[in-house]
DNA sequence: AGCACGCCGACT
DNA sequence: GTCGGCGTGCTC
């Protein structure tokens, strides 16, 4: 039973922004929970103030006769504040960690708020009156009063900062001044406003057609009867969608609400940001990761103040606290980077829905290929399902060819270019058009491939590629199970068996070889590194400096090229061999966003997938475009499995120096897991198996060993539970090597 | 932040 | 001595 608690007592101040302890006093017990706010006597007056529950637990290191009791759960109505405890609350439980984590992901700009309050202190007296209470201070030599009354006779105001600061002035000082009449202290609160656009701007509202006005009236019914719901749009590119959410977002601005326009990590572009500007003016603003401390709390001042009704921004956006909340628009919802990398491993898309359902707000979700997650979710009634089918701009979807290249090799082609993409290529050099080429690299090992037949090396038991490893040997990094890597292809017996490689700038090379002086544009990791790089090298191919541009996945998201009319996807396979669960979903996402990059001005476009696999139904569907059959066989394939969305899953991963060492406190923490579920769930390891440890598919980061467990579970409900009581246990026997750390991870749980 | 404690010069 | 102001450090 717990009997004390860990509370935090202002979280503005980061003098006080650690936990103190507290009893709990009998009555209590049994009725607090992290992330309540409770009412505590504080510091030597016992001043009661008002405190967050950090954390409940059983003992105290205290000396417990110096341990306060807590007063009692406080009732104010609850505030702006409250409601973002309550989401910090809701991610601990939901992804672990410890209050404080889950509070700095909520906050976003505390440590600066204090300088952000901007007080100075006003003079009040003339200047006869300040030399006499000067002349007064020297003669009973209290220089700190004198140094100050110093400085407020050659400023009228002086900013409070500087006097604590600076001049060396403590607080009781200046206090006393105040009583003295001589000065007062004023909270100045001007906000900054990063979005900078000329006013009067025309905006650019184009007429929605029926199926875009369809949904906008729908959710506005809704709206209209009070009962936001969830939606899910399913847009093919180009289809619209940003003119649907901002018809959406009007209808919550006209209603007095705000509203929250999430958007992936790269993706806010200047266009976007200036289509909002044009038509809510000073009324929008953005929240992302280039934004100082300071101006990033000025966002949520000005959004606590009414000053502005909606925010752009990735996954942070949605910590600002508005006081009435209409709606959470999500665009692009399946991109990996809505989920957190760092912890507290949060997921944007079930934060989001918390906080819709806690603040009574309307939920959209959009995509032009949804998550498998999502579209469950369409599927199962949870949201309901809005399809735009057709290209509003009058471009044509492209005509999508695959080449198999196990056949550009048996006929003796070795380059990486088939000869259909390269005939292609060829022809839009020759009319100036513009190409994309786009090289599906992602994943940290390779996988292993037959280059005669595509056969991939798969794992008997986990049906994920094996990664290649040092010594010839291939690994599964969901069970730990190793073979031997094969010399001959155990299908065809052929020995082009290899892992791929090839980069981006082996591709440019060999362009440049092919068409002795075409332009080239490269677009990968190394190209944009600098701040502007991303944008310079996409407005120089606008600008048709180049006419075929080269890169990773980061090119087939944003601007627009009408001029594009070929697409080519250098190899399929390369996000298929990836040993995960999703490679197929990822695939079949990029492939479908690739290809949708060409013909979206007046000219039809051509795409070339080039694969291994051509029968690989990832391939098959985006040739065909057709994410609803993709969905159905992707989802089959989860349900026999076990994955996500048909079941949940928690990874856990440990990471210290040390492989022995670390590997020794992973297989405590799976037989902790193994226990528990035995003990305390029904039907035990049948209905939650748990797996490993085994390597972590990066095996070692930063010279840090990594390791994983898997917990599987149809329930929801199990995960968490084991989540709270490894997190517990880990609490009572902290590890003895002091750089072990754990990580919760809660794959797609919805 | 706000309170107590301890230090230091001034004044009865 | 002791009174009052100021800086420092702590608050479960």
């Amino acid at each position: 039973m717990y009997r004390y608690a860990d509370v935090i007592i202002d979280i503005s101040l980061d003098k006080l922004d650690r936990p103190f302890s507290y009893h709990i006093p009998d009555e209590l017990v049994g009725k607090l929970e992290a992330g309540m706010r409770v009412l505590v006597p504080f510091g030597q007056g016992n001043i009661t103030k008002k405190a967050y529950i950090v954390a409940l637990t059983e003992t105290t290191k205290w000396d417990p006769a110096k341990v306060k009791d807590i007063i009692g759960i406080s009732k104010d109505a609850v505030s702006m504040e409250e409601k973002q405890v309550e989401l910090a609350a809701f991610i601990r439980r939901n992804f672990g960690g410890t209050m404080n984590q889950a509070l700095k992901v909520v906050l976003p700009a505390k440590a600066k708020v204090k300088k952000l309050l901007l007080r100075e202190v006003e003079r009040l007296m003339n200047r006869d009156e300040l030399i006499s209470l000067k002349g007064e201070a020297e003669r009973k030599h209290q220089s700190a009063k004198a140094k100050l009354l110093d400085a407020l006779l050659e400023q009228e105001t002086i900013p409070y900062e500087w006097i604590t600061g600076k001049l060396g002035v403590s607080a009781a000082t200046i206090g006393s001044l105040e009583k003295a009449g001589a000065l007062r202290i004023n909270s100045v609160t001007e906000f900054r406003n990063p979005v900078h656009f000329a006013e009067g701007l025309e905006d650019d509202r184009k007429h929605l057609s029926d199926a875009q006005k369809f949904i906008v009236d729908e959710v506005t019914k809704d709206l209209e009867d009070n009962t936001p719901g969830k939606y899910l749009i399913h847009g093919i590119t180009g289809s619209g969608k940003t003119e649907v959410y901002m018809a959406l977002i009007e209808e919550v601005v006209k209603r007095g609400q705000q509203a929250i326009f999430l958007i992936p990590e790269i993706a806010l572009t200047y266009q976007t940001l200036m289509r909002f500007f044009k038509r809510f003016g000073n009324r929008v603003s953005v929240m992302n990761s280039t934004l100082s401390p300071g101006e990033k709390y000025d966002q949520c001042m000005r959004a606590k103040n009414g000053e502005i009704d909606i925010v752009i921004g990735p996954r942070s956006a949605l910590f600002v606290p508005f006081p009435n909340l209409g709606m959470i628009v999500m665009d692009e919802e399946h991109e990996t980077s809505y989920k957190s990398e760092s912890s507290p491993k949060y997921h944007a898309r079930i934060v989001a829905e918390h906080l819709a359902d806690i603040s009574g707000a309307a939920f959209v979700l959009g995509s032009a290929t949804p998550s498998l997650e999502s579209y469950y979710n369409a599927k199962t009634g949870k949201y309901r399902l809005f399809e735009l089918k057709e290209r509003l701009t009058g471009g044509y979807l492209p005509n999508v060819t695959t080449v198999d290249l196990r056949e550009e090799l048996n006929s003796g082609n070795k380059s990486i270019f088939s000869r259909k993409l390269k005939a292609l290529l060829e022809d839009r050099i020759a009319k100036g058009e513009q190409s994309m080429l786009f090289l599906n690299r992602r994943g940290y090992s390779g996988f292993i491939s037959c280059r005669s037949c595509g056969e991939v090396m798969k794992c008997p038991h986990c049906d994920v590629s094996l990664s290649e490893h040092y010594g010839g040997k291939m690994m599964c990094h969901y069970c730990g199970y190793e073979t031997k890597k094969p010399s001959l292809c155990p299908k065809c017996g052929s020995k082009y068996i290899a892992g791929f490689k090839a980069g981006t700038e082996q591709i440019e090379e060999s362009l440049l070889k092919m068409f002795p002086g075409v332009k080239v544009l490269r677009m990968d990791a190394d190209t944009t590194k600098t701040k502007d790089s991303y944008e310079k090298i996409l407005s120089a191919f606008a600008n048709e400096e180049a006419q075929i541009l080269v890169g990773t996945q980061m090119i087939v998201k944003g601007h627009d090229f009408p001029k594009v009319t070929l697409v080519g996807v250098i190899a399929a396979d390369m996000s298929l061999g990836n040993s995960d669960y999703r490679s197929a979903e990822r695939t079949f996402c990029l492939l479908t966003q690739a290809v949708g990059r060409a013909g979206r001005g007046t000219v039809p476009g051509e795409a070339v997938i080039q694969t291994y696999q051509p029968d690989h139904y990832a391939v098959a569907f985006s040739e065909k475009q057709d994410y609803e059959g993709f969905f159905e066989e992707e989802l089959a394939y989860r349900k026999m499995l076990g994955y996500p969305p048909a079941a949940h899953m928690l990874a856990i991963m440990v990471f210290g120096p040390g492989s022995d060492d670390t590997k020794a406190v992973a297989n405590s923490i799976a037989n902790r897991a193994k226990t528990f579920i035995e003990n305390e769930v029904e039907g035990g390891f049948a209905t939650a198996p748990v797996l490993g440890p085994t390597p972590a598919v990066i095996g070692k980061i930063k010279d840090l060993y990594r390791f994983v467990v898997y917990i599987k579970a149809e329930s929801y409900d199990i995960l968490v539970k084991a989540k709270d009581s490894l997190e517990e246990y880990l609490n009572d026997n902290p590890p003895k090597r002091e750089f072990v750390q754990f990580d919760f991870d809660p794959i797609n749980m919805m």
